[in-house]
DNA sequence: CTTGCTATGTTATAGTATTCCATATACGGG
DNA sequence: CCCGTATATGGAATACTATAACATAGCAAG
């Protein structure tokens, strides 16, 4: 057992277990679950925190994939258009789905001291921006839901501020 | 009348009241709403619409303001900071808050066709995030809510996909 | 007036993302 | 198997977003 994100947990089975459920899913869309690909997603579980394109692209470049910006961007628009991966607008960075292969609204918790991420679930704010959203006949696709603060880590250090 | 945002209203008296409201605020805070300031807000309450700092920046530019992104950056800081706009992280773009000089917790619905943002308020969201927060043990400070869909005149266009 | 703080302005540079073109690989029909 | 097509990868160049660092100007308290 490790620590990651906020919470602790058995990280060297989550990580197969989600690659595993990556392949599956691909296989049975007829995606491409590609050397790149899946080597973006290793990276990304393997330091479960959010990374940049540009973090992500150096790693690639330093294992013999493309050098070039949109190699990584490519990867990762691919990984989250397929709910592996979330953006987090935040951060301009991206993290591993901890919830693969189902459809979700997801929310997350960023500490503003070491940009640690804990993922969650949005469903109850879609649900409260409901009414709005028809009062106004506006038709919600997405939503990006993202609590700024501090992680119970970095609060018991007495860092806050 | 005149429709902005996704719902109709007086602009005119809507600009005045909340230029009336920032500079009142700043009068009483010992804040300078200098002319630069000022004339980011209005242009800002003009648009009702979010316009990134580069926009801005050439605005400035043409008026005889300073001409380097700085300048933008360090107003809308400003402005940010007190409250009197808000940063829509999934755009890199700032509008005017329409409820000025009361701390709230804005959510903001974005149409992904003609990029129109209207704001509501997020109270619930932060309600509903509490208890994963408070199990992780996380303090929330701030919250991000931004719905991704499609407005209503847009739809009547018929454009979506 | 002088001192210190805030605000404005500029140059330069850093960080993030996309457009466009070329090559390569996978896939399905013939 | 071969070919045509769609998908995937690689890269050059460029656009867009943001900050660091430094210089000058305005203002207010002492
Ligand atoms: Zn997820
Ligand atoms: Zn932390
Ligand atoms: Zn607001
Ligand atoms: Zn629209």
């Amino acid at each position: 057992m490790e620590s990651v994100g906020m919470t602790a947990h058995d990280h060297g089975s989550c990580k197969a277990e989600r690659l595993a459920a990556a392949h599956g899913f691909c296989d049975a869309h007829r995606l491409h679950f590609t050397a790149v690909r899946r080597r973006v997603f290793e990276i990304l579980l393997d330091e479960h925190k959010a990374l940049g394109a540009y973090d992500i692209l150096a790693r690639l470049k330093a294992e013999g994939f493309g050098s070039q910006p949109p190699v990584a961007y490519r990867t990762l628009d691919f990984l989250v258009k397929h709910g592996f991966v979330h953006r987090i607008e935040r951060l301009n960075a991206y993290v591993a789905c901890v919830h693969p292969c189902e459809t979700h609204d997801p929310a997350f918790m960023i500490c503003r001291l070491c940009n640690t991420v804990a993922e969650t679930s949005a469903l109850p704010s879609r649900g409260m921006l409901g009414p709005a959203a028809r009062e106004a006949g506006f038709e919600i696709e997405q939503t990006v839901v993202e609590a700024i603060g501090v992680c119970p880590s970095c609060r018991a250090e007495g860092v806050a501020g």
